[in-house]
DNA sequence: GCCAACGTTGGC
DNA sequence: GCCAACGTTGGC
């Protein structure tokens, strides 16, 4: 069962073209520092599943390529490293407190806006666009993924 | 830079 | 366990 979720990625930090610039188009997704997000990654996310790449912070956030979950979740690194940003103290590496998965863009598509986004009914109800909603990590239900797919003109077998 | 919304922390 | 204070996210 293959599910789709909407990660979001500050371009400052790594842009879709800097993932693209990667070997095999593939990033660790480092820095995830809440437990919903976790969780979801945990607990719900399978090699294969699909990713909306999403640019938040910047200047035109919205979605900017697709890619997919390229990796089960494993230990991120970061949060042990006291030079990093996401370096957490209270996190042992006997018990990590937080995970990563490996994600490989697919295709770079067009920035489909938030604005662009909101004025699309048929994504009204996407968790992303929920007032309030900061999660840098939501489900996409599989007709809101097959409407943005066909909205930027993408097909993934 | 502002600020709404939400998450986390820590005193009690 | 409650909840006020504080911190963070992220669009604008």
């Amino acid at each position: 069962m293959t599910n789709y979720w909407l990660m979001k990625a500050e371009p400052a930090e790594a842009s879709i073209d800097d993932v693209l610039a990667m070997p095999n188009a593939t990033v660790g997704w480092t820095g995830v520092r809440n437990y919903q997000a976790r969780n979801f990654m945990r607990d719900g996310m399978q090699l294969g599943d699909g990713v909306l790449f999403y640019h938040s912070s910047c200047a035109e956030p919205g979605i900017v390529g697709i890619a997919r979950v390229a990796s089960g979740v494993t230990v991120d690194p970061t949060q042990f490293d006291p030079a990093s940003t996401y370096f957490d103290a209270a996190s042992k590496p006997d018990a990590p407190r937080w995970l990563l998965v490996d994600v490989q863009v697919l295709h770079k598509t067009r920035n489909f806006t938030l604005p662009q986004m909101r004025a699309d009914a048929a994504l009204s109800d996407m968790l992303v666009l929920k007032k309030g909603s900061r999660l840098s990590i939501t489900p996409v239900e599989p007709q809101h993924w097959a409407h943005i797919l066909r909205t930027l003109g993408i097909s993934v077998s």
